[in-house]
DNA sequence: GGGGGTCGTGGAAACGTTTCCATACCGCTA
DNA sequence: TAGCGGTATGGAAACGTTTCCACGACCCCC
């Protein structure tokens, strides 16, 4: 009857307790690494709780510490088409890194359409995790409305697009499009298109305000003809980049509001027998790996991920344990990284 | 001091209780849709939970059932580049899809490298989900070993490398790849190449493992020279291409071991001036996105991903109530998708 | 040699549910 | 009218922890 891997019968509290000849409350204080408690206690624990595999359960604690010890990672998003973004690949990395040596655990939580963001609330209120960092990317998301009304301790990666008071990290997205837009200024470009990000997220709107922003201070027109809208996607790059060349034979510069498109509009450039970045200069954003990676290389705008996300964790951390004072934004700056392709 | 958002004092039983005049037993029993509850009592339970925006904590109710009603999708991977992969994207979209209508959870764990994988599997076993389904890609991960011996609930997404008696969902990949190799053999084609997945992830040796056996079949060599290792990147498909053409001028067609590699492929072959199928005929394996998208549409091997998540939930539901008879497994037919580029 | 301090320990109350069991009540039939 | 099966309800015991509190042992110093 034994051997068949069930786990009908886990060994709990109590039974250490006997076997290690002490009570209850050792075991716990021995379990939660209190420093009252002798030598030999801890010992006889300690073997007790190896012999009899002893694993605390963590539903029991909860219920009367109220903590879960695990935040979640909400990605509220209308399709799955982000998990293929290395921009968020990069974001998990981070955020398990800085999780690493604490006890907190990280769980993924994907809402994708209306009914499955009501679950993810439900999940969250029902207190199975003490925080939520949220990556929600179109103005049509319910959750950062359900959990800031429910009180729990949240964080957003990116600026809210509805200017809601709730804590936030981002990048300076209106700051690195500039940079980037005036860097193509510098080098002689007049006729500078864009490629921008979807509008209904705040990277796509902050990064379009920020080439504008540049193109009206050097004094030159935006004109409708020179802006068209991709999706974040290489294909979506290639087909705006390939549009781009049939409106405006003549233009000499395009900003990339992500590397992923830039790769896509790489191809378009090539394809079209224009050479980079002789004919045409382009400037992505992201830094991601395939802007060191495609030919050329590609200029690009880099964001600190790796301080955005220990800051997204530190802020919700101390949300966590009460020791926030209301609201905190940070807003990073972006660098510009020169490659052969501008 | 209200509006603070504070969640300090949530609303118990007890409170919706004595507010509705009735017992805990029947607030429970409201709760959970038990039909032995009067009309009346039901009713004044309700306007309660509403009037005191209820919710019941998961926590203590967790104690006592000992369910959680969670499962958990494992990503155990050395780095986070399976989040980029589609093939990962439809596996999440289709799990959480026939979990849609159900009351189960779903929870990604992204677990890379020893020291996450450790602190994933105590996650597990600390009794954070009631079960478990597994992508496990690598040979050398730690978590199919300690998930399987600590009894968890468990179904591993692809065969297992080692052979371990654990219950599984796959899709046929050397069938799929047999009938791939067979099909470019009735095109006429002779100096078949492949570019593989890595070789210790089970697609990747079922797939070449197929490839082999219908060139055997056919009576040909499988010449080292036309077998090239790549990393199911498209980065990785465009140099193995390259490195192929370089071995042999003569090749007439390629069997890629997954569409990503094959979209890279396809430029390595159009960077060479190689017509495709004309020159060369190409055939991959998933049937993404990018598979009907590309120029020429791929042939490709398209795995039944639907059924498969539906039962890798199914497995996993029956081994969480009980009603598992030990270890069950299931291969799922691949099917031709015939396109332009073969 | 007694009084105050520390320190290790155990008892017991909480945490918020579910669920078993007993009970009270209802309308029947005999 | 007594008895009976059925149904809605409430009381209370679990579930496995943490933690407050009290208690005794011990040491040190006056």
């Amino acid at each position: 009857m034994t051997g068949t891997g069930g786990r009908s019968a886990l060994p709990t509290l109590d039974q250490v307790a006997v076997l290690a000849g002490v009570s209850r409350a050792t075991v716990s204080r021995v379990i939660n690494e209190s420093p009252r408690v002798s030598p030999e206690a801890r010992e006889a624990v300690q073997t007790a709780v190896a012999q009899l595999r002893y694993v605390p359960n963590r539903m029991a604690r909860s219920l009367v510490t109220r903590r879960t010890d695990t935040i979640a990672l909400v990605l509220s998003e209308s399709n799955t088409q982000i998990f293929s973004d290395p921009f968020f690949a990069s974001i998990v990395r981070g955020i398990s890194g800085s999780l690493a040596d604490t006890d907190l655990n990280l769980v993924l939580l994907a809402a994708r359409g209306k009914r499955e963001q009501e679950k993810t609330g439900r999940y969250v209120l029902h207190g199975h995790v003490d925080g939520v960092i949220l990556m929600s990317l179109h103005s049509d998301d319910l959750l950062p409305g359900i959990l800031a009304d429910a009180g729990v301790p949240l964080v957003l990666s990116g600026r809210p697009l509805d200017g809601r008071a709730v804590s936030y990290v981002d990048a300076d997205n209106a700051g690195g499009a500039r940079a980037a837009t005036e860097h193509l200024l510098d080098r002689g470009r007049v006729r500078i298109a864009t490629i921008t990000g979807p509008l209904d997220m705040i990277a796509g709107i902050d990064r379009y305000a920020g080439y504008r922003s540049a193109m009206v201070a050097a004094g030159l027109d935006v004109e409708p003809e020179l802006v068209v809208q991709g999706d974040f996607t290489e294909a979506g790059g290639f087909h705006a980049m390939s549009d781009l060349l049939d409106r405006r034979r003549d233009l000499d510069a395009v900003f990339v509001a992500s590397d992923t498109m830039a790769v896509g509009a790489l191809r378009a450039l090539r394809a079209a027998g224009r050479r980079v970045p002789e004919d045409v200069a382009i400037v992505g954003f992201d830094d991601a790996a395939a802007a060191s990676a495609c030919d050329p290389p590609l200029t690009t705008v880099a964001q600190p991920l790796e301080d955005m996300t220990r800051l997204m964790t530190e802020l919700l951390v101390r949300q966590i344990e009460g020791a926030a004072d209301g609201i905190e934004t940070e807003v990073c700056a972006t660098r510009l990284v020169r490659r052969m392709s501008s």
